[in-house]
DNA sequence: ACCTGAACACCGTTCAAGT
DNA sequence: ACCTGAACACCGTTCAAGT
């Protein structure tokens, strides 16, 4: 009758390892190596055991598969994310802090973009993060479940920006392309399209690292806006 | 010097197929089926093949790889998703509808959150949806850039929302679990911060299901908002 | 023009066996 | 308690060969 339990890393006894052998940092560590050199295809079990010099299904001892050794790497992520206490700065600033700031780790781990908004995010540090930003809601005048909808829609705005920004970046890193042929093969796709086309003109010249730079803080400028409207109703 | 050129299925002429033999649309039915029923893990090109009753690899005659079968299904499910021209009913309650159809055409087919945002979206029904919402932003009073910067707005929250909120699902439908059991687990989890616990008291007898309605709701409230309040200054 | 099968170079995971 | 290697059941993709 007692069904299955929710299946995370952070949810169930990991082993009692003296501290001889290898350890779950060390292999996190490595991981998080691979990860940054090759991207979320280029780690293998195998590879990573190579890597710890040891046998390819070692890691098995530490981990019960591949996702809870994600989680781990997960939650370093978060552990990258700085946010101010709300109390000293004020909800929108620390909101804003906090959106940058993802925005800056998640761009610097793109492979962490493929688990963003996937995976559980119950690691100590996540977890952090999460209590830090329901307090952030609450000090901006958020009450009962408000605060969790506030929360969702930040977060929901980050990720929805991140994810294809990061996606874009890959794509285009691994063919290095001719952009104007490119521009070209574009504006063809689009050719019924008199709106879509003028967007191309509009921002033919600029660059676009910046242009998204601009994108990200206009959206949550009027997220931020959005959330603070509701506060006056 | 002229760089490979971007890669996408709809950047470059198919084969000028006469008639005979498989053809891309029902390679795309028969695939968007083993999604539907299996997932994005249960597509394999070999499960495609004998689902066509053809040999494993016959598909690379018409795709150039798996990606591109992927582009394919994407924008058949970029087909569904329904919008209102804006001319008619206003940009508000287009911007609405689009929002709402996209969470549940996504709920539909799950498997098509792992696509959103990382995928090209080139395809045509991805790029008639992406030209009325240029109109609709248009329509609404932004201008230049604005107009591309409140539409990734509006699609980051949706994506946002919509990729947690399958995630979830898939998580708890593999694994049927003891709610009571699990709560306790994340209790344990959340132990060291009283606003989590906090949290989770209050939305204990919740329907998660209509939690979820109401915080999208609130989310895209709060943007609309926010982004009509750009407008105004 | 379209399809095939064999082959290559991988995967994650299980498990009996070792120390 | 920790690690190993072999094995299982898969992958996507290439390619020479067939019709």
């Amino acid at each position: 009758m007692t069904g299955k339990q929710f299946a995370s890393v952070w949810l169930r006894e990991p082993r009692k390892t003296a501290s001889p052998g290898r350890s779950r940092d060390e292999i996190v560590r490595a991981a998080i190596e691979i990860l940054d050199a090759e991207g979320l295809g280029g780690l293998s079990m195998r590879k990573l055991g190579a890597k710890l010099s040891a046998g390819a299904t070692s890691i098995y001892w530490y981990v019960a598969h591949k996702d809870e050794l994600l989680e781990l790497v997960y939650d370093q992520v978060w552990g990258e994310m700085s946010m101010p206490e709300p109390e000293d700065v004020g909800w929108r600033d620390a909101a804003s802090v906090l959106a940058y700031s993802m925005r800056s780790v998640i761009l610097r781990h793109p492979w962490a973009a493929d688990l963003l908004g996937r995976m559980p995010a119950l690691g100590p540090n996540a977890i952090q993060v999460a209590d830090r930003m329901r307090r952030m809601f609450k000090l901006a005048g958020f009450e009962g479940m408000d605060v969790d909808y506030a929360g969702s829609t930040l977060t929901a705005y980050i990720y929805g920006m991140t994810i294809p920004e990061v996606a874009w970046n890959s794509t285009m890193g691994e063919h290095e392309y001719d952009p104007d042929e490119m521009r070209a093969m574009v504006a063809r796709a689009v050719r019924d399209f008199p709106d879509m086309l003028e967007r191309m003109d509009m921002s033919a010249y600029d660059d676009p690292q910046t242009v998204r730079q601009v994108a990200f803080d206009f959206g949550l400028v009027s997220v931020l806006d959005g959330l603070e409207r509701r506060l006056a109703t």
